[in-house]
DNA sequence: CGACACTTTGAAGACGATCAACGCCGGTGG
DNA sequence: CCACCGGCGTTGATCGTCTTCAAAGTGTCG
C-alpha cells in the first residue's frame, strides 16, 4: 500500500477544484508540484515561515501541536483531498500553526503561497471552493471543542468509530483500526491509559475492540449514547456522509 | 448604554469591509437592513434555515448549543464587527448550527444569505476577507478545543481574563467583569460552580477577584501559568492584539 | 535472542461535576 | 413598608472520571 506513484486518478476528485471546466482544472493540477513523502516526514513545523500549501493525494497527513511541556495534542487526522496550510495563508499570519506529519507514505501537491493566492484571485469557483472547505474546518472545530468540553472519554471513543465506518466505508459490524491506538488517543486528547481501558468499557455499549479489530454490534445504541450530551454529533455525522457524497459525484 | 441608535461610527472599521473603495462600501452599507435587537432577543435558532448573514454593530451576542439533554454550551461571545451566519451560508449547509441570542440590547446589520453570496462573487475583496475571517474562525475553534482538551479550569479562567483585557482593552491592574459570572462559565465550558471556586484558587497565581471586580497583580506569572501546557497562548493573544490594530486602522 | 516501540493493567491521586443548602439582591405585590 | 419570590452566586460534601506513576506483557525487526 505505498504510495510512491499516486495514480492520476489520485488526481480527480478534489473538492477544492470541483465545478471548474476540465482544461483549467488540468492547467491548475500542471501549476502543483507533486511530492512523494516518506514515513515520519515533516510537510511543515510549527513556527516555521508560511511557504506552501498543500493537497494531499494519498496516505494520510497527522496534523499537531506541540506546548512547551512537550505534550503533543493530534487536532486532526487528514486524507485525500483535503488540503493543509491554507488558513495560515488567508490568515495573513507568517507562522504555520500546527506541525504537519505524514503517517505512512503519503502524496500531496505543493503550491507555493503567493501561487495559491493567485490562484484564489483569478478563479472565482476556486475561491468559493476555498471558502467552503474553510467553513468546513472551523465548522468541525467547533465541534471539536464542544466535544471536548462536554463527553466522556467512552462517547468520544465511540463517535470516533462512527465516523470511521463513514470515512472509509468500514462495516460497522467489523473492522480494524486504520491508526495506531496511541495516534487514536492522541487525536482524541486522551491518554493512552484512558483510551486502553475505555475500549473495553464499550463493550457495555454493544462494540467489541480485540486487538485492532472493532466490532460494533448495535449501531443505533451508540448512536443514541454518542449523541446523548452532544448538540449535534448526529447532524454532524450525517453531514459528513452528505460531504463525501458530494465529493464522489 | 443601550444600543438603540447606533451611531454611524458604527457603521465603520468593519473587517469584512476594509480595503475597499469608499463608496462600494457606502452602497454594501446601504444594502443591509439595520436591526435593533432587544435583550435576550434570538437572531436565529439552531436548526432553523439559513435565511440571514450578520454583521455586529453593537452590543454582545451569544452563540451556543443546545443538547438533547438540555445543556448549554457557549460557542464564543461576538462583538462590534463581527460576523454571524458565514460557515453556514458558504458550507451550503441548509440549517443554522448554533443560537444565537443578543446579550443587553445590540443592532446589527442584516444580509440575505442570497445577497451575500452575490457581494462575495462580485467584489473580490469582500470575498477576500470573509476568506480572511473564516481563516481566524477556523484557528480560534482549534485552539478552543486545544485549551479544552489540555488545560485545567483554573488556565481556562486566566487565559480568559488575559483576553478580556486585550479585547476591550481594560487595565489589567483593575477591570470589572462586562458579562455575568454564569455567562462566562458557561463560555469556558464550566459549571459555575467550579468556576466560582477556580476564581478564588487564582489567588496563588496573582490574580485577586472580588465579586465583579479582576485585579491581576503579575500579569507575567499568569501568562506564564496559562501558557505551560498550550501550545500557542502567548502566540494567540498577540495575534489577536495585531488584529485589534488592524482593525482600527 | 535482544532491543525497542506499543499496549495493557494496577493503584493512587487530582480534578471537575453534581447535589444540596444558603446568602444576596432587585423586583413585585399585598 | 414588609413579605415573598426568582435569579444569581457561594460554599460544603461527595462521587465519578481521567491522569499519573509504575510494572509487566506483546509484538516486530535487527
Amino acid at each position: 500500500m505505498s504510495a510512491t506513484h499516486p495514480g492520476p486518478e489520485k488526481l480527480q476528485n478534489i473538492p477544492l477544484f470541483t465545478g471548474i471546466d476540465a482544461g483549467l482544472r488540468e492547467r491548475l493540477l500542471a501549476e502543483g508540484r507533486i511530492r512523494q513523502v516518506t514515513d515520519q516526514a515533516n510537510l511543515f513545523v510549527q513556527g516555521d515561515q508560511v511557504h506552501s500549501f498543500f493537497i494531499l493525494l494519498d496516505g494520510t497527513v497527522q496534523l499537531f501541536r506541540e506546548s512547551p511541556d512537550g505534550h503533543e495534542k493530534t487536532i486532526d487526522l487528514l486524507h485525500h483531498g483535503q488540503t493543509l496550510g491554507a488558513s495560515e495563508i488567508m490568515d495573513a499570519c507568517a507562522t504555520y500553526r500546527a506541525h504537519a506529519r505524514s503517517v505512512g507514505n503519503t502524496a500531496v501537491l505543493e503550491y507555493s503561497a503567493g501561487k495559491l493566492k493567485e490562484i484564489a484571485r483569478q478563479n472565482g469557483s476556486v475561491a468559493l471552493n476555498l471558502l467552503a472547505e474553510m467553513a468546513d474546518q472551523a465548522h468541525q472545530a467547533e465541534l471539536e471543542a464542544e466535544h471536548q468540553a462536554k463527553m466522556s472519554a467512552a462517547q468520544l471513543v465511540a463517535c470516533f468509530m462512527q465516523r470511521l465506518c463513514i470515512l472509509f466505508d468500514y462495516n460497522p459490524a467489523g473492522f480494524d483500526l486504520p491508526y495506531s491506538k496511541t495516534l487514536i488517543a492522541s487525536r482524541l486528547g486522551l491518554e493512552i491509559e484512558t483510551f486502553s481501558r475505555t475500549l473495553h468499557k464499550l463493550r457495555d455499549n454493544g462494540m467489541v475492540i480485540t486487538g485492532n479489530h472493532v466490532e460494533i454490534r448495535d449501531l443505533d445504541a451508540l448512536s443514541d449514547y454518542v449523541c446523548e450530551s452532544c448538540s449535534i454529533s448526529r447532524e454532524c455525522l450525517t453531514h459528513q456522509k452528505l460531504a463525501r457524497k458530494v465529493q464522489g459525484s
